[in-house]
DNA sequence: TTCTTCTGTACAATATAACGTCCATTATGT
DNA sequence: ACATAATGGACGTTATATTGTACAGAAGAA
């Protein structure tokens, strides 16, 4: 991977030129002196990160839009291109449609469970979160040692951190859309 | 809000405590001095972003999470609850069940479109990236002056930073779930 | 109780971030 | 064609990041 302050540098380029700000203009918005955003545009230089803070707080941009690197427009996904992995003897399917890479942070997921399907998961990683909407059936999660009952239409979010299970407690299968967050 | 050097002095420390890692074994996994660890963590130094990134990569934990803020460990949302905003005279119907706020940098909504039902949209920021997968019904997307039909269980991600419409193509009702990933 | 080890902080030296000023080049207006 | 304004970069100075070493206190072992 490239060095950190030469993402930053192309990414702060790329939004000046596209604003068509002068140094100045963006000296002025941030409170970061002209010469430090010329420095920090040709890689000279590898900033703190208040700097970079006052930077994304001027121009009203997120600190990751300044380290990230940029992605394709638009992509379809269709189903049978998804790769399912099942658990519980096919009764739990996962359709990974958005895995994790970029650094975007989050996977987006369709799971689909039939009535008695069942999975049991261990901690995703420090600090992570899950959001799940179901659009057919209902689930039960069962995290924290409570349990959840989320039915059509209705939707949880809850810290993955930690073990956790899935369960169709319905009688018709169960279709729900997870995105899984990655802070850690 | 909070000094961004005091965020980051805050969850080092606690990523060291849950750890129980010393300031000398952080020193070793990262390449970062002791001493600079500990000016860190005590909010007596804003480091640069190289020296920030090592720390991330040398403990293997994500950029981001050294400056966000937590949050409460799990939440369901009951449909009932939800505020939907409607559009085209009730035939498109949002469901924002997970808004845009803290530092994860995405929105989660589920959106009901009747048969014919329509929404024109425009930019919805620099950057933006939207990923939806279709529940029930179909979907068609206009983005780029191109048609994308998006049959049930099927997804599609694209650049939602110029216009893009949404419209049910099909004759029963359209179900999806929709992330919106803010970078910009 | 004493000795050893571990830990976090203080301090000094070095490297670099960050700023303000000046200059060369380009663009714009007359 | 010439003058002015705007722009980006060079340079010198100041402030601070970063490192390595030393030290004080706490914890652990004998």
């Amino acid at each position: 991977m490239e060095d950190i302050h030469l993402i930053l540098a192309k990414n702060l380029k790329a939004f000046r030129e596209r604003k068509k700000f002068s140094l100045e203009k963006v000296s002025e918005l941030t409170g970061v002196s002209k010469t430090m955003i010329g420095q920090i545009e040709r890689g000279e230089s590898s900033p703190t990160i208040t700097t970079i803070w006052k930077i994304a707080n001027g121009l009203k941009i997120s600190f990751t839009s300044l380290i990230n690197q940029s992605q394709p427009d638009t992509i379809v996904i269709p189903k049978k291109e998804v790769q399912v992995l099942t658990e519980d003897n096919g009764k739990y399917r996962v359709y990974p449609y958005f895995p994790f890479h970029d650094e975007r942070r989050f996977e987006v997921y369709t799971v689909e469970i039939e009535s008695g399907g069942f999975l049991s998961a261990d901690s995703h990683g420090e600090g992570t979160e899950e959001f799940i909407t179901v659009f057919e059936g209902e689930l039960m999660i069962q995290v924290n040692n409570m349990d959840y009952t989320i039915r059509n239409g209705d939707s949880i979010r809850f810290k993955a951190d930690r073990p956790h299970t899935y369960q169709n407690s319905g009688e018709t299968i169960t279709r729900l859309s997870m995105t899984i967050y990655y802070p850690a």
